[in-house]
DNA sequence: CCCCTAATTGGCAGAATCTGCCAATATTGA
DNA sequence: TCAATATTGGCAGATTCTGCCAATTAGGGG
């Protein structure tokens, strides 16, 4: 992981579909180191995969939401049991352990407001042992990047 | 935007460099009409573009943090000014407009917790106007998928 | 300072893929 | 039922990929 490997990981991230030429060309390479060098990230798990960048809204699911939950007990089965249920849930696309009070962070894309009402209700609250929700919706987007600082 | 459409879209979000031919067989059309199809969601912008999915603890950033922020006053050259500025710093991948209190949500990527202080004194603290930030470091993440949910 | 080793690079050629065009098919509305 | 329209399937030239080999560069020991 050089600083060559970090501008090849920028120039995906900018266009995952960008073809072995252009990116060679975009990083001063020919094409076969350059094809090798990605080969090797993705052997690694570094480029974990790619990815099209879809606009919700037009997909049909313009109601994106932070959803913040606490749990009841945070015993190794309870949490489990948490984990399991959130990656079967196919509105979850996102879900982060926090810091700090044991709390989970979910990004939740739904078509309209009922929908989500029925998502808590159908789908977070059965899962059981959550002490509290937090919800947030997202008004609108400032900034939305895939790709890393160029740092160090 | 049919269901055709949307079974495109959810097979480029599991893999964005899928060749035409596999994708095509995916939802069962024949690689011209599917590459027109394509072609439209990327004209129209519902396919915004593609990315590569990197692991950005291998590329030198394991520190993720959600931020949460909110201004002191909401005049229109407050926002703007607050918008501009997240658009110019590399550390902020996502900042999004939350309803409520008129707050911002944003993910930040650093290498350390050193890095993460200095982003605040001097990347954030400058941008004036704000009132308060709330920061919550992710421990470990669950589920992270950009395939959307096939609904309807 | 030089040499030796190893890693990385550049280029070439066969194979796979893309993509614009035309005819055939399916769909919609009257 | 029929006609108009949109969508589909297949073909061929052009582009791109990718495995192989020689050449170059970088690093370490004498």
């Amino acid at each position: 992981m050089d600083s060559k490997d970090r501008q090849i990981i920028r120039a995906l991230q900018c266009d995952g579909r960008m073809t072995n030429q252009d990116l060679a060309e975009a990083v001063n390479l020919s094409p076969s180191p350059c094809l090798r060098r990605v080969r090797n990230l993705e052997a690694q798990g570094v480029i974990q995969g790619y990815s099209a960048v879809v606009d919700a809204k037009s997909y049909g699911l313009p109601i994106t939401v932070f959803v913040r939950i606490k749990l009841e007990r945070h015993g190794e089965a309870d949490v489990k049991n948490f984990e399991r249920k959130m990656q079967l849930i196919d509105e979850v696309l996102e879900c982060h352990v926090l810091t700090g009070a044991m709390d989970y962070q979910l990004r939740v894309l739904v078509p309209d407001l009922e929908a989500y009402e029925e998502f808590i209700r159908n789908r977070i609250h059965p899962v059981g042992g959550i002490a509290s929700i937090d919800t947030s919706f997202v008004y609108g987007t400032v900034k939305r990047t895939a790709v890393f600082p160029a740092a160090r």
